[in-house]
RNA sequence: GGCCAAGUAGUUCAGUUGGUUAGAAUGCCAGCCUGUCACGCUGGAGGUCGACGGUUCGAGCCCGUUCUUGGUCGCCA
């Protein structure tokens, strides 16, 4: 075994101001190019990549050594940094190469079964077998420190500005409320559970209760729900807590956050404050409750202009309770084919519309899949609602407004990506405010608190909790960036009294608040701080801020769609004396 | 759980109407090569066509079942 080489510089931070200084470098050979009596290494570390260069002026065992070298050996050189003749103006390396004198091989490598460059397409699931194979790419390594530098930028802003990061526990009670939890058995107390958390926000708002005034924490949160590409079983959250705090309050000192760390990190000036838009309004002009504003195609709502008309499927659909809504897309007549609409109306059928109806602004006329059913002017009179122009498309939807909205939110985003309207350094940052405090569970009729049953409601139209609970609005926020909620929050109810009747409008009888959250009220008895929050969502916004496509692109070993690490095999069976002490029944699987 | 897509060499893919020994690129191995950087040239190895069943004289291709993966809807207070 060779000792190890004490390094001088890194590979990547190697430049044309070293010139001629004798340095020391490790990392793995990321590509070798053996011209017979001249040898190229391209040696990569977690910098990037320099060229070492090994010519017969060196020992003759070292040359032979140089030409054993194989992809992703790791090794130590030793050598001088000099000037190239021709410069590499893809490399930032590219002005300089280093002249090995000296090579130790530290390790022997396979080939690997994946390509270790930034821009491989390799299936998704090898990556993650092989993750410390692709964490070698100097994209993986930049993703790493970049999310690093955001962790950072947190933690020092919030320690700017009085916040102290406080742990708060892993394993805690199970609440069946919201997402389902990941369940850890008691050994101590056989036929006991912990769950891990979804999020800190009970202990939170006891840290508040507790005194702390500003508590911030990166924290692991844990969903065992059905992942997608940007959803993971555990993740990160930025968490923030604030005593004495409204909405305008934690929306202003979140501003500076977030202004700091587009300065710092992309080197973009956010203006503030940022834009606010109710989420009546999101809706009624986006379809959304996280509106894309990088481009146009706001909804309009059509009830008026069509409750006459001769089309049954509309008349019908009003007369329902339902609505008819519509975007225009400028340029969309010309972009899209029929065989295109076809297919975008297919994939409208999984939010719920049941189809679509299109008109295509031509010239001196309007082409429509309902021209039948309309005249030209009543056609002429629904494209004067978009300010369509010729070229323009319009696409129609009516059902409950629930379906229209997630319909045609769906259709603005997915038609804005195929023209290419979505510019990934555009960030348009804009707070939603003004949610509703309650939904209705579409399978139980009940209502479920929209953002979290501990969210207070406007307090100036407390009497709608009893009387008209769908019509109340709740202190609850969200930032949302290009289309995607970064983080939500809300100002806490501190009062022991609404507390106790949220919990009731929700449907939990009084056992089953005091056996869940009784400790919350008990808190609340004795002396509650005024309290509001906010929660973003770490791997997401590093995800964005890169313009990458999935959050696995920023975490370092991610779960696979199937919730399965592929590097270690998890979850995997355990041994059944692992079950019998935690007094649990051993599953057979062979069965 | 539903829908869509994919599964062929280490990797990324092609494979016509079902027809001889399943191809390409890259990677890998060997030889040659002193300015390459996607090095070049010559040669070579490398395949359970995801699995099972069916139709057929004959299946990578058609049919059925199933498994795996990705995207998405439901779900994610």
């Amino acid at each position: 075994m060779s000792s190890v080489l004490r390094r001088t510089h890194m590979c990547g931070e190697l430049s044309i101001a070293d010139l001629n200084k004798d340095v020391i470098l490790n990392g793995w050979v990321a590509k070798r190019r053996n011209l017979g009596g001249l040898i190229f290494v391209d040696l990569r570390d977690k910098t990037g990549i320099v060229q070492i260069t090994f010519d017969d002026k060196i020992p003759a065992e070292v040359f032979e050594k140089a030409d054993s070298l194989r992809n992703e050996y790791v090794i130590g050189i030793k050598g001088q940094v000099k000037e190239r003749s021709s410069k590499n103006e893809n490399l930032k390396t590219g002005e300089i190469e280093v002249f090995a004198t000296d090579l130790v091989i530290y390790s022997e490598a396979d080939t690997p079964p994946i390509y270790i460059k930034d821009d491989d397409n390799v299936d998704d699931n090898l990556r993650l077998k092989y993750r410390y194979l692709d964490l070698r790419k100097n994209k993986m390594q930049r993703n790493l420190v970049f999310r690093h530098k955001v962790a950072k930028v947190a933690r020092d802003y919030f320690d700017e500005n009085g916040f102290t990061e406080i742990e708060t526990p892993m394993l805690i009670k199970s609440t069946p409320e919201g997402a389902r939890d990941y369940i850890v058995p008691s050994r101590v107390h056989p036929g006991s559970f912990y769950a891990l958390p979804q999020s800190p926000q009970l202990f939170k708002q006891l840290l508040m209760v507790g005194g702390s005034d500003r508590y911030m924490q990166i924290a692991k949160c844990f969903r065992d729900e059905d992942l997608r590409a940007d959803r993971q079983p555990e993740f990160t959250q930025i968490d923030l807590e604030m005593s004495f705090a409204d909405q305008d309050m934690v929306i202003e000192v979140q501003e500076g956050f977030l202004k700091r760390v587009f300065k710092e990190l992309m080197n973009v000036e956010i203006a503030t404050p940022l834009p606010r838009i109710s989420w009546e309004e999101a809706m009624e002009r986006f379809g959304s409750d996280k509106p894309d504003t990088r481009f146009g195609f706001e909804l309009k709502k059509l009830n008026d202009k069509v409750k006459d008309c001769n089309f049954k499927v509309f008349t019908d659909c009003i007369i329902g309770g339902g609505d008819v809504r519509g975007i225009s897309i400028d340029g969309g007549s010309d972009f899209f084919s029929r065989k295109d609409i076809d297919k975008l109306t297919d994939l409208s059928k999984a939010y719920g519309a049941k189809g679509l109806v299109w008109i295509r602004v031509l010239e001196g006329e309007y082409a429509s899949s309902v021209s039948k059913f309309f005249s030209q002017e009543e056609l002429a009179d629904i494209a004067e609602t978009f300010g369509a122009k010729t070229g323009d498309l319009i696409l129609l939807c009516s059902d409950k407004a629930k379906v229209t909205y997630d319909t045609l939110g769906f259709l603005r985003r997915e038609i804005a990506k195929r023209m290419g309207l979505l510019d990934d350094n555009q960030f348009n940052l804009l707070w939603v405010v003004d949610f509703p405090m309650f939904e209705e569970d579409e399978e139980t009729g009940r209502l479920k608190a929209m953002h979290h049953p501990f969210t207070c409601p406007k307090l100036d139209q407390l009497e709608l909790l009893e009387k008209s609970p769908l019509d109340l609005k709740a202190e609850a926020y969200d930032i949302v960036l290009n289309g995607v909620e970064l983080g939500g929050g809300s100002v806490r109810i501190h009062d022991k009294k609404l507390q106790e009747k949220m919990f009731k409008v929700i449907g939990l009888t009084e056992e089953e608040c005091d056996e869940k959250f009784g400790f919350l009220i008990e808190a609340f008895k004795y002396g509650a701080p005024p309290h509001a929050g906010l929660a973003y969502g770490l791997d997401r916004f590093v995800m964005l801020l890169l313009g990458e496509q999935s959050i696995r692109e920023v975490i370092a070993f991610p779960k696979n769609q199937g919730a399965q690490c592929m590097v270690t095999s998890a979850p995997a069976p355990v041994e059944s004396t692992q079950l019998q002490e935690l007094a649990l029944e051993t599953v057979n699987h062979e069965a």
